[in-house]
DNA sequence: GTCTATAAGCTGATAGAC
DNA sequence: GTCTATCAGCTTATAGAC
């Protein structure tokens, strides 16, 4: 790779990371291209050369987030326990909500401001993934591993619980009196969480609870 | 009531109605005073007008969302049964999002972009009123009435588990295939929720689950 | 390829006529 | 009290020098 290919990509990631605290801080519509071009440390018709417009830099922004969730859960079969891969799935997207909750916020907006520019990622690919989890779930409810309940409803509720942390952070830290979650407090919420809705399924939560 | 402050109230409730409209699709830095004007039917400088500044006029739609969250929770004692205020709590939040699903959107907004206006409710309304609702539960869990679990991570969960169906409803929409959750999803999810959640806390479900 | 300069339009807010 | 006309500043995006 030349030096010039170097910098290229170099200057590509730091728009990118730019616009993703830019985007997460004010949404689509808040946020400008002056302000990420000064967080980027670069004039601002640079922005708009690198990425054409800024709907595009946004899609590109949105691209990258939903590349980096590829859960554990992805692989789980009907075999498999249900309370092992359950356990692990909340804890790991509640990992991601404490290390990573920029992304989160950064989609969460854009879903409730409509999903216009992430609606295709929705029907295109999240969906056949929720299709063939709830078909894992049915496995389990028929097979006798864990006690009937709404399959969708269930990973709608893994989502909503542990992304919380991630979107609702300051309204978390303003009702804690907290300046930040610690691994602590991972913990201690991995294991109500994973205690409440396994036990909800008719579940017993695995022994040693690592929080991942 | 004289006919001119009849008709003061009326274009006050009006440009209210449309600024809640436009700060739920776009946020506040993605709505415009135009659109609002727009929407309510008005010169553009009667907002400003009537509402001074931009932000004073999202401040009053925020404070017109806080005022009408007042669950039947509030009135709960440790001499209540738990599994029927919690059915109860978990059935008229999920009821809320279904059926002013805007309100919450747009303080879900607020939150995730630091909750920098709705701050100030977050730490002298809302945080009492949480501190008092997990004495609550802490007594139900020390009279055996319930199973030891982290009483904020439980309000927490109720919490994001039914405004979920609010602040997320165009990925659900999108998911389901449906064009809009009905009666019956209802009816489905809020079973589910609290079988899930009350069976989580040992508690039996109420027999009779209506929806509310 | 990367920058400066600038265009064309929209922003929140105001001044002043009626 | 309500409107028209307008302000200065910021928005995205482009044209053209280097």
């Amino acid at each position: 790779m030349s030096k010039r290919q170097a910098n290229r990509e170099e200057v590509f990631s730091r728009i990118l990371e730019a616009a993703e605290i830019e985007f997460g801080l004010k949404g689509f519509g808040g946020a400008s291209l002056q302000h990420i071009a000064e967080r980027a440390g670069l004039p601002k018709p640079n922005i708009v050369y690198y990425f054409h417009s800024k709907a595009n830099l946004y899609k590109q922004v949105l691209n990258n987030i939903a590349d980096g969730w590829n859960d554990l859960f992805d692989k789980a079969t009907a075999m498999d326990d249900p309370a092992i891969v359950l356990d692990r799935f909340i804890r790991i997207k509640l990992r991601q909500s404490f290390e990573n909750g920029r992304s989160s916020r950064i989609f969460a907006q854009e879903v409730i401001q409509g999903a216009h520019y992430i609606g295709d990622y929705l029907k295109e690919d999240l969906r056949p993934w929720l299709r063939s989890r709830v078909g894992v779930i049915e496995q389990w409810i028929e097979t006798g591993k864990m006690r009937k309940v709404d399959p969708v409803a269930l990973i709608f509720m893994i989502w909503s619980t542990t992304q919380h942390y991630a979107d609702f952070e300051a309204q978390i830290l303003a009702l804690t009196g907290k300046e930040q979650l610690d691994e602590a407090d991972l913990v201690r919420v991995g294991d109500t969480l994973s205690e409440i809705i396994l036990r909800g399924c008719g579940l017993t939560p695995p022994v040693s609870n690592h929080p991942l």
